[in-house]
DNA sequence: CATGAATGAGCGTTCATTCAT
DNA sequence: GATGAATGAACGCTCATTCAT
């Protein structure tokens, strides 16, 4: 997927071993194909990031597991997150594969809203917090990929950042 | 602007009011077009957000200045906002065209500059703090652009949450 | 091939029964479908000429041979005469499609050689004299094709011509 | 007129130092640019050819003057040989400028009829002969505008090969 | 008459999709 | 089901021609 979404369906199949009309028997569309990558990669990313949860730890310990998890695979998996930013503000995908998205993000937002429920922004609506802290764990892996020489520090700089805004 | 980078260049000339083939006596391709369009709005969102800058007050009210103006921008300009978004994930802006748009942003730039030398992050990469506080003002104008009624509310929580991260 | 260079690909794909899309699924470009025509026009053409050569008569009988079948197939194949003639001045054809239908002409280049070296024109340039030579043929074969009821008559006396010149 | 019958007529404007609208003041149509040029080319050919005639002379004498003039004009004019050409197997030309063209080349067509009227190809009919003579010196005027440094030396041979043929 | 910006039909080429094997 | 050759609609771009100035 490192070509983008422009990437010729003739492409996508030789890379992933089939022949081209063969992509159609496993999908109707490319559309199709896309929303099915778009949550498979998601659910891929949120399981990296969940693995080995602490469960019984504190919040902070909890989140800063999980902020590990997702930063390295982020910085594992560059071209995986870059499809997922193509496909993220592409027209392309259906409001259900969204949803499936975000259902597929729910382990992660469920510890979001906890923290949430116990900072400085307990008035403020879930999906905004949500929204905040995802944006802030993003532009982090960006600059994580981008610079991967200091990917450790900005790891932590970005956590420290997230936890004063809403810790 | 509003169907994104697919938009057939004979779709965009006629929503322009030209011939299609007038396009191409203003921009010599497509991406020459997007890459001036991409500058031109970002050179748009940065005057407006520095607009009337009160420029002997404390940073704080300087930079709420910037943020109401900033956001009212997104509000009142959703598809230039899309287009942007968009444009920015694009493979297809030339690096110049980047450099100039960021060059255009230096404004904002320089005020969350001198924000990051006063507070908890002063000893984090210039860049990197810039890119944090952007990625916050974003995630809170595509929230007040989807949900108009509240803008205004969510605009002072995202403020106070930035402020907080590095003020 | 009857309309020229400027032929679009769509009306060529039409005659040859395909459509027009699969056009390049044979040649890459309409350049490269131009430089194989070429290719395969000159070959036909000096096949033909060569069909049946006398290999032990004398180098006249032999010419004479040639002669007759190259000015047959010209008054037969007047589209693919036409081509060839387009083709030839074109500045399409590749450098490496040139020498490989040159090639393809050695058979009658050949004979051309041997008939050189026992006339006139002995201390003249191979190539020299090639090109006059052929160029007494396609002069020959452009008046027959224009004048089919003198065909045979314009062949006699172009032969003359040519033996009184180099023979 | 170096790039071919391709040539946008915005670029041959240029070249003529004149607006590209002003070429459709002078013709209405590209084709009837190409028409005019073609007649002015062969008019400009012709009239070098026959420059200085020495009309007394023995016509071997006259017709070694016109053959000597020719393709001096061919070697110093090798874009404008071109253009002729390609103009040439073109089908752009009206029938009425080809026509014309002939007429311009009556001078030296009369010489080649009084030559062939006094030799071998005396009973050969008038055209026929003259299309072998121009085409003999096509083709050595090729092979000069090739190899400059020989062109005198083939200029020779040409013309004994033409006299041996028709003289 | 000269200009050159504007036009829009037309081109070469691509590629998602189909379907006979 | 899997294949890959064939399809044709659609695209980015060119350029002969027009016309307001």
């Amino acid at each position: 997927m490192k070509q983008g979404l422009g990437a010729p369906t003739a492409l996508i199949a030789r890379q992933a071993g089939v022949a081209n009309g063969s992509l159609f028997t496993y999908f109707d569309t490319k559309a199709e194909l896309f929303s099915q990558l778009f949550l498979e990669l998601k659910t891929q990313m949120a399981s990296a990031a969940l693995e080995g949860l602490p469960g019984h730890a504190d919040l902070r310990a909890q989140f800063a597991h999980v902020w590990s998890n997702w930063t390295r695979w982020a910085v594992r998996n560059p071209d995986e997150r870059r499809a997922l930013a193509l496909l993220g503000v592409s027209d392309e995908l259906t409001p259900a594969s969204r949803a499936a998205a975000h259902q597929a993000m729910s382990g992660i937002a469920g510890l979001m809203e906890r923290i949430r429920a116990n900072g400085p922004m307990r008035e403020a609506p879930l999906a905004f917090v949500g929204v905040l802290m995802n944006s802030l764990a993003e532009a982090t892996m960006d600059f994580m990929v981008q610079d991967p020489a200091h990917a450790e520090h900005h790891a932590e700089l970005g956590f420290a950042a997230l936890w004063r805004m809403v810790g």
